[in-house]
DNA sequence: TAGAAAAATTATCGCGCGTAAAATTTATAT
DNA sequence: ATATAAATTTTACGCGCGATAATTTTTCTA
């Protein structure tokens, strides 16, 4: 057997013996190329998977109605709200579910509510894992309250942020919560599209817009995080982004340059190359730019988010620069996010922490209250959780 | 101004000049004592963004038949298949649909057709960058071919996979991509579920089940790195967790143990602790406990996969072992996945790439012929792609 | 220019459910 | 027991579109 180093093309490979899969490998053309070998393919024909023991599947909430005895508006109502029939009704009704395991068809019902139960989650970028998380707390909070969320994510793109709501507005959606690409977005369009659909914004506000924002307090971040290398070593350079994706960057260089003057320092903003949203990458060819020179005008370095931080970290060890709180360090590095992976950077990193918990709430509370109260609220609240600064080994 | 340290609750926090927001923060009733101050609410009533420049706003197919001047099941059956009316109409159509902007309902659409465009794209952890950016390539594969994907997440729970069938029944969708949980999913409720709706696997093989299955060739994985790091240096240990999420894992251990055979070296795996899908702390831990206690059989380990590489490359930094191929480093770690971060570690991470962009173009495009073909193909076919080299600092 | 083939039109039904109004039953209070 | 309110049932219609059959129109071929 033959093994090539990396990049180069062919590959051919052969596996176990009882299930064996010959796989000729070409770049070019893998993907038609690709031959396969095949299992007894025993499948049994079409056929909706039978539910509860019930003799015949019920087709409809007619048909349900015949076999559970209740007539069909009040099933109707049922579903709608159980609570909006009697209890001995309802205990019937839910007695006959158990015995037919009939669901109304989301379609025909989407169709003739006024309202429907659709709620869309849209995120700017989902490959990172700080709004994967997020977003699964959204989730979890509207299907408990008994919504349909879907989730989308514009991925950094534009483009994306237009056709996802150009999509959201077909689904007729009781309501969206909607994280903004920020600099990159559309603003006029998302103004248009939080007038037609109940939208609360969160993570990146967008002044104005939507019928409120729920979000982290960039000053707390950042006052936290200057506040503490102070007061424990030297005051920071900020480094960022020199065209950042996300307003909130704009909002924590401003938070840094005020501190830093409230405390008698002067400030010292690093701007680093770089488009888009990879900001490992971005922060780590601007570290290495930056600290390869060798004119580090300070010994801490305040990162705008976790993600550059990341970047940062990865240069400079790669430069040899040791990083850390204790004398053997020539550097200290703190950031802010707590990006779900900041623990396990070298070394771990000291970070000011979203409260996702409160965020994420928050934000879906607040859409439920836009949705009951009929799709406006009396006023737009912002509302901003503070930081929670998480000491590590970095800083 | 008072800062405190992290862990203590009360909060006070006075912000911007412009816009004030007071937050008091108290971690036990954060979000209902949250207080706000607001803005003028500037929003205009209600009402649907108008589209085009068209004067009457279309509310079904029948009201644009008659300004287009087209009959409604011809309009029918463009929107179903634009290539199926004649150019000339379609022409006329399209030009139509500039002047007014109608778009037909999607919940009748759905509701009348035998097959919906809907996608169901499963996949088992979105908090990990792999996943999600397969998610991302499945998606924009899907709505290139006309149809409409919707995301789910398992979340490394066995309720949610479930719960995910249960709702993509309800969407009648033509197909489904799906990355099952592996160890944790229901098994007998998945191979029902592919008996009702047309999938194909992906990532995570379950042995029979579903129409096609389409991943990563393990054992090109682990030879590839086995035969590098023996051809380079020691042979390795293969580092894994005791109970691994995803039946990938045993794979790569078995493939592991016959490379170390097949080359004459004697095989030795490292099994951790750990439960669920944290797999860089589970990896972090372990690491810790190993090589705490100093007595590592070999000089270079295989991690099963690089989210545990990434905790073990962490614990390894702050225990002081110096990981790499130069003479100073005392430690080499190699691993598989090429994960969005491995990139990022420090050093960055010796790993054997998965070929995204081929899995999920193959997967995509079976899944079109698997609808094409009316719910079923051929025979279960299973195609693996190769995995391919990437050397860096860690081996 | 005739004839056949293709496409568009008209007319009508069905999908599964929401919803409204009127008639009937049930629960609660006097 | 009786009056009153509340819940339920009956009846009927509407939602927007897919699908079909029968007819008419248009287009293509010779």
């Amino acid at each position: 057997m033959n093994f090539r180093r990396a990049g180069e093309a062919a590959f051919v490979y052969v596996s176990f013996p009882n299930k064996v899969l010959i796989i000729q490998f070409d770049f070019l053309r893998a993907i038609r190329n690709c031959k396969k070998v095949t299992e007894d393919g025993s499948n049994s024909p079409l056929g909706w998977g039978s539910g509860a023991m019930s003799k015949t599947q019920i087709k409809n909430m007619e048909e349900f109605a015949v076999v559970s005895g209740i007539s069909r508006p009040t099933l109707s109502k049922y579903f709608n709200d159980p609570a909006s029939v009697r209890v001995s009704t309802r205990a019937r009704i839910e007695a006959a579910l158990e015995q037919h395991d009939y669901r109304p068809n989301i379609f025909a019902v989407n169709q003739n509510r006024k309202l429907t139960k659709n709620i869309g989650i849209v995120v700017p970028y989902l490959a990172d894992p700080f709004f994967a998380e997020i977003a699964r707390n959204l989730e979890e909070r509207c299907i408990q309250a008994g919504y349909r969320p879907t989730l989308y994510s514009s991925h950094g793109e534009q483009k994306l942020e237009l056709e996802i709501m150009d999509s959201l507005r077909g689904l007729r959606p009781a309501g969206v919560l909607f994280a903004p690409l920020g600099r990159a977005s559309d603003r006029s369009e998302i103004e248009k599209f939080c007038k037609a659909v109940p939208t609360v914004l969160f993570d990146s506000n967008l002044d104005g817009i939507g019928e409120a924002f729920i979000g982290s307090d960039n000053f707390s971040f950042v006052s936290q995080t200057v506040e503490y290398l102070t007061r424990t070593g030297e005051p920071p350079s900020f480094f960022e982004m020199k065209t950042p994706a996300n307003p909130n960057a704009n909002k924590r260089r401003i938070a840094y340059i005020q501190m830093m003057e409230r405390l008698g320092f002067e400030p010292n903003v690093i701007k680093v190359e770089g488009q888009g949203w990879a900001f490992e990458e971005i922060g780590r060819q601007g570290a290495l730019k930056l600290l390869g020179a060798g004119n580090l005008p300070t010994n801490a370095i305040l990162c705008s988010n976790d993600r550059l931080a990341i970047g940062l970290l990865s240069a400079c060890y790669q430069l040899g620069i040791r990083v850390g709180r204790d004398k053997s360090a020539s550097l200290r590095v703190a950031s802010n996010d707590d990006h779900p992976f900041s623990r396990f950077t070298c070394p771990s990193l000291t970070t000011a922490a979203h409260d996702y918990e409160n965020v994420s709430n928050k934000s879906a509370e607040t859409l439920f209250q836009l949705i009951e109260g009929g799709g406006h609220l009396p006023e737009r609240t912002e509302t901003l959780f503070p930081a929670r600064l998480v000491l590590r080994d970095s800083a």
